[in-house]
DNA sequence: CTATCTGCAAAACATTTGCTGAGCA
DNA sequence: TGCTCAGCAAATGTTTTGCAGATAG
């Protein structure tokens, strides 16, 4: 994999970031510093650096995805008004094998825990 | 809320299923009985039948929504790879409230659970 | 040098919506 | 009979992809 200049700047905005971005607002962010890249070019390289590891792809926060500079597992909190995602401060203590001990023809790899919610900006307009 | 044909077959053919199956699924299974109900129909009534809390809508399980003829929150187990959705033969037991417990400015409405794996087609395939 | 990558534009895909006529209550 | 709903088609929003030229290693 190279590390093309788009690629770096896009990693580097991603790790200073702590508001798990959509694919568009790393675009928009990323364009300050190089006016011309593409919306595609933000997508392949997302999805090239969640492959590899580098960064993490939400899946879980309704019809856009987001991105997570923390390629490692931890608690996120989602609105489920907005889809904005938190990290929250302290992990779960959970018995994973308790968990993933079913009876099931599937091969179990993992559980997804989050926490949904509303935030704080949803909880004003709404109420 | 209207009890119309499209939307009693709809709710009859999801009940009668345990495979959790997409918008488009539905819509291919209940045209064999309406054959002119449009794919608008089906999402329209979905969405309605989902929120009069008579189904529900799995929205985590890839690019596609799901839906399960079982209103009542219960553990599913999906395939990461093709998005199948099973249900889980048992509850887990957990300390809802000890998860649930953390500082944040969100306000918390529940969590998330999900046990991840690989169905037994795609291991099958790709393995 | 050359395989990988970019920008651009078009395509793909799931879902939503506006409109007009149909049908449930 | 009136208000909700259906069918149709077009629009929307996100993400992917084909291609031709650019560039990292």
């Amino acid at each position: 994999m190279r590390l093309t200049k788009q690629r770096k700047i896009i990693l580097e905005r991603l790790k200073q970031s702590r508001s798990h971005p959509t694919a568009v607002q790393i675009y928009d962010e990323v364009r300050s510093e190089l006016p011309n890249i593409s919306l595609g070019t933000v997508y392949r390289n997302l999805d090239i650096l969640s492959k590899e590891g580098m960064i993490s792809k939400i899946e879980t926060c309704g019809d856009q995805k987001r991105f997570d500079g923390i390629p490692d597992p931890h608690l996120h909190i989602i609105c489920s008004r907005c889809g904005k995602v938190q990290d929250a401060p302290q992990e779960p203590d959970l018995d994973l094998d308790q968990l993933t001990r079913v009876e099931t023809d599937f091969l179990i790899t993992g559980v997804r825990l989050e926490l949904l919610g509303v935030c704080p900006d949803c909880n004003r307009e709404n109420n």
